[in-house]
DNA sequence: ATCTAAATATATACTCAGTACATAAATAAT
DNA sequence: ATTATTTATGTACTGAGTATATATTTAGAT
């Protein structure tokens, strides 16, 4: 066993991204269906397998960063204020989202092209849906760990699901409004109406509870 | 342009049903990825083409019956007495389909089968949740419908994803109950109670809105 | 009953994602 | 320089889904 030295990482991560910018920009141009492996191999220069070997599925290049969303929200809840209930800790991450323009509230014609993209392809909706049960899943488990109680409880998992519904709905909307108006201020707008008017909910859902 | 005559839907009917049997026989037992289009055909006495005519998708011959869940939730609220609002008229929903032992929310060794082969497949997976996005989808209208309010309110979107996250979860939840106890009674309370739960928290997120 | 048109079933040949397995090329470590 | 390990890639396969053509069955009219 050996520690991966810096060319080799380098060159693989390199690798990695020529194929992953190229396959997404292919997809923003054509559509997801639309593009093979074949054409994404091609344009990245290198051989069909090697992209099989970075990206076991073809919805991986477009969804790359996957990991950072769920760290997002771990270390949101690792890092709460121990006062602040763990579900205000993620309403709070989703204004200092906004205020520190993070991409992923983030409108602009960039976003919109991801989003079309996303819309135009079944393929990627699914996976997009995935990632947000991925997501639930992570709330659900730093919920339940960050309050001691019982490794299955449902409540943690309605709450998580409640707050990731509310999340992707706010955003979906939000790039909608975008869409209509033009207006990156009145979108970020939008979307925190959205989130605070969830979080009424899900407080009211949960209030009593270890949760709330 | 002939009406269909009873002989010639009768006999689609019954290889369409064919199909569906065999097919979802064969995934109960092997799983959803293990059973190949071709044996499905085989074990029908079909051909392959025929399959693919009837379902096109291998996720259809197990998700039939869809249409189904999406008239309910229009009916229930369509009859919906004018003094009840909407959302509550789907909580009310929630708690007849219990009482009337509905196929959706009964809990038995059968139903953990289903959901079983569900969640051994990544495919069905994916699946599933997209009936999920539908079915809000069709409560977002429902919702709009039933107001006057404007096509694109994102409020209306936001209580039908939320809805949809409750009793999902629910179902979700009490199957969870019911493989760990064996008690169908026991599953349905469960059910019922994280539906209250979700509805607590949408009623306050919608008081003060057409929703509420 | 026979003929015609429509609906339904099916055969053939294809595309493309994803897998299994083998091998080559590059880099690291001695 | 040699050997081991990682990374890239080639070949051959499986299986879902599509396109298209054709056969078979049923409906409806005369």
């Amino acid at each position: 066993m050996t520690i991966p030295s810096d060319l080799r990482s380098r060159k693989r991560l390199a690798t990695r991204q020529a194929i992953s910018n190229a396959a997404t920009r292919l997809f923003f141009v054509h559509g997801f269906e639309q593009v093979t492996v074949d054409e994404i191999a091609a344009a990245a220069n290198v051989g069909r397998m090697t992209v099989f070997n970075h990206f076991p599925r073809k919805e991986d290049m477009f969804f790359d960063r996957e990991e950072e969303g769920r760290e997002l929200l771990r270390e949101a809840l690792r890092q709460r204020d121990p006062a602040v209930p763990p579900i205000d800790a993620l309403r709070l991450l989703a204004h200092r989202l906004v205020r520190e323009d993070s991409p992923y509230v983030t409108f602009s014609a960039a976003g919109q092209g991801f989003i079309a993209t996303i819309e135009a392809s079944d393929t990627l909706k699914a996976r997009a849906r995935a990632i947000r049960d991925e997501l639930a899943q992570v709330v659900a488990t730093a919920l339940i760990d960050s309050t001691g109680r019982d490794a299955h409880d449902p409540l943690a998992r309605l709450a998580a699901s409640l707050l990731l519904a509310t999340w992707s709905t706010a955003l979906i909307e939000a790039h909608r409004a975008f869409r209509r108006h033009g207006d990156a201020q009145l979108a970020k707008a939008a979307f925190l109406a959205l989130v605070e008017q969830g979080h009424t909910g899900l407080n009211a859902a949960m209030a009593g509870t270890p949760y709330g």
